[in-house]
RNA sequence: CGGGAUGUAGCUCAGUUUGGUAGAGCGUUCGGUUCGGGACCGAAAGGCCGCAGGUUCAAAUCCUGUCAUCCCGACCA
């Protein structure tokens, strides 16, 4: 196509909005246009981009046996009653009545309208298993959008959902998935690393998400330093150490620590190491007020506490409540003595000895205090946040810590959803059982701002070309030259017969703008017809990734871009 | 949802302290000179100063409310 009848809307300055590179370069390059916060219209060249990744994604789930359908977006709020998430969802779930004052959401996920669909069309064992996809738009009411595409309130995804007989069933169908993403995101060209995870509010049991490495994430992961071990911070947990020798248990006392309610105040005020300090949080779920203890040079890891609670809420309590449970300022609770609600403590904190504590009362801290002979702990269960340097849960190495964009994530759901919405089949022995489930999701949007954010530089984006918008400019530095304009033309068209998705860049604009916007845009490759090419039969092939040219004759030139392309032909 | 900030031309921003009726650069249109890394000269179009109230002879500017957007945190298949 010409460039001159071309929607490419690019802009010089980077819009104010926009914070992470991702975001600013594809609204500059004219890929992206904001239509609400975290709602976005994607134009020409976005769409072509996405189709891409689409397409790359069709090809590797349909390699696997799976099937392509679409699914609504608009979904009642029966199904969603059925599963019991209506009520687990919370405010992120986007809601909204029909005129006859029924309840509907937009889809945040399609669990229940495929496990619907599958409960009535699939009745027996010889029916399974399936691998059922769509693509299409999904809706949850972020609490804070952000990050362009990165984390919208509309976005596009890939979801897949397996259907199987059994644990071994699932197994596989987890396996061909694991590929087919792997397949997929380095089809993108993408620098990503399959961590373990945390299975979060969906249920399920196995789950592992791929990360595209990049320091703009959101997701930390750690992993190890000299075996394959690699995991959503969330996630990794290492045993707690031995306990100090430390010897005998003195007997508790009350000191004094005016106005020292952090961590680091206490341990300035009393001269002891932030370790030796019980760091007492109260939490308040949707059942109960509870204490979580932690050693205080450690961070909760509200997602492990999440799962060891058994809740549907997890919050810090707000410091009325806090008041209310301990007696005393924020800062100053405690386990000892504190009134009759459970507390959970990390292993850590079990195994401590004359440690430090807030006494329930204003400025006032214990010394010596001993779990189990002081206070006693309800659950022992690890709750805290591992860093980087910590012991790799597998082997000898160390953990290292990287920021990942989660562009993918694979589940193993097993039965959570067959056996709330009754989606059974018959097996082999006639016995009725629920399907076996998992789900698999893309976050189309996500992956094209995570390839920017891995492949840009000051000038622009650097597409890699399996998903590039086009593969080639072809730029004549002087339309009112004839001849480089029929030199252009001529090598433009014989690029479009061989296959390559070429543009040609027709607008009469001084030969700078169309190069800051070829690189701003990041087309593979631009070759450039100039006096060169008129006077001694040669054109400039640059690569955008390298910024290399050569010189090639005109006759060379789709042979040249050809390989540089597609360098295996 | 807590904290912070910002809404003035298509984009980036000045003007708000000290009220006096709207500015610059870029972009756009027209004419001309240019033509290998975001040219130059001249002319022009384009704004209910987020919205609604209030104070005032007079409000972009002061006051109140409201909406939107962004950042940090919390949260997040």
């Amino acid at each position: 196509m010409k460039v001159s009848e071309m929607l490419i809307p690019t802009l010089r300055e980077t819009p104010a909005e926009a914070e992470i590179a991702s975001h600013k370069l594809l609204l500059r390059a004219g890929f992206i246009r904001k239509t609400a916060a975290g709602i976005y219209t994607y134009l020409p060249l976005g769409m072509r981009v996405l189709k891409k990744i689409m397409n790359i994604i069709r090809e590797e789930m349909d390699r696997q046996g799976a099937q392509e359908m679409l699914m609504p977006i608009m979904q009642p709020a029966e199904l969603w009653h059925e599963s019991g998430r209506w009520h687990v969802y919370g405010p992120e779930l986007m809601r909204f009545k029909d005129r006859h004052n029924r309840d509907f959401c937009l889809g945040p996920t399609h669990e229940e309208i495929i496990t619907a669909l599958v409960r009535n069309e699939i009745k027996s064992y010889k029916q399974l298993p399936q691998l059922l996809y769509h693509i299409g738009n999904k809706y949850r009411d972020e609490r804070r959008p952000r990050f362009g595409l990165m984390r919208g309130r509309e976005f596009i995804m890939k979801d897949l959902y397996s259907f199987d007989r059994d644990e071994e069933g699932l197994d596989k169908s987890y396996q061909k998935m694991y590929e087919a993403y792997t397949n997929v995101f380095k089809r993108c060209g993408l620098t990503f690393r399959p961590v373990e995870a945390d299975s979060g509010a969906i249920g399920g049991s196995t789950t592992h998400e791929f990360m595209v490495l990049a320091d703009s994430g959101e997701a930390t992961i750690l992993f190890c330093d000299s075996c394959n071990y690699a995991a959503n911070v969330e996630k990794v947990s290492v045993p707690a150490a031995g306990a100090d020798p430390a010897g005998e248990k003195l007997e508790i006392k009350e000191v004094k620590t005016p106005g020292a309610h952090t961590v680091e105040q206490v341990s300035e005020f009393l001269g002891v190491e932030p370790h030796q300090i019980i760091k007492t949080l109260i939490y308040k779920t949707d059942k109960e007020v509870v204490a979580a203890l932690v050693r205080g040079d450690r961070e909760i890891n509200e997602v492990k506490l999440y799962n060891a609670l058994d809740c549907l809420r997890l919050d810090l309590a707000d410091a009325k409540t806090v008041e209310e449970v301990s007696g005393a300022p924020v800062g100053f609770a405690g386990p000892v003595n504190l009134k009759d609600i459970r507390i959970i403590a990390d292993p850590e904190v079990a195994q401590m000895v004359n440690a430090v504590t807030g006494a329930n009362k204003a400025d006032t801290h214990y010394i010596n205090v001993n779990p189990g002979r002081d206070f006693k702990i309800n659950i022992v269960e690890d709750i805290r946040m591992v860093t980087a340097g910590e012991k790799c849960p597998n082997c000898e190495g160390r953990l290292k810590e990287a920021k990942g964009i989660e562009v993918g994530q694979i589940f193993k759901l097993g039965t959570k959803y067959s056996k709330a919405l009754k989606a059974t089949f018959l097996d082999e022995d006639g016995k009725e059982k629920p399907i076996v489930m998992g789900c698999y999701g893309i976050g189309v949007g996500r992956t094209m701002a995570a390839s920017v954010e891995q492949n840009h530089d000051e000038d622009g984006i650097i597409w890699p070309v399996s998903i590039a918008p086009y593969h080639v400019i072809v730029v004549p530095i002087s339309t009112k030259d004839e001849q480089q304009v029929r030199i252009a033309e001529d090598i433009y068209k014989q690029l479009l017969d061989k296959g390559i998705e070429a543009v040609l860049d027709d607008r009469k604009e001084r030969p700078g703008v169309k190069f800051k916007d070829a690189d701003l845009i990041g087309y593979p490759v631009r070759v450039v017809i100039g006096k060169n090419a008129v006077e001694n039969n040669t054109v400039e092939i640059y690569k955008r990734s390298t910024k290399e040219t050569v010189n090639v004759s005109i006759e060379e030139v789709i042979n040249t871009v050809q390989q540089l392309l597609f360098p295996q032909v």
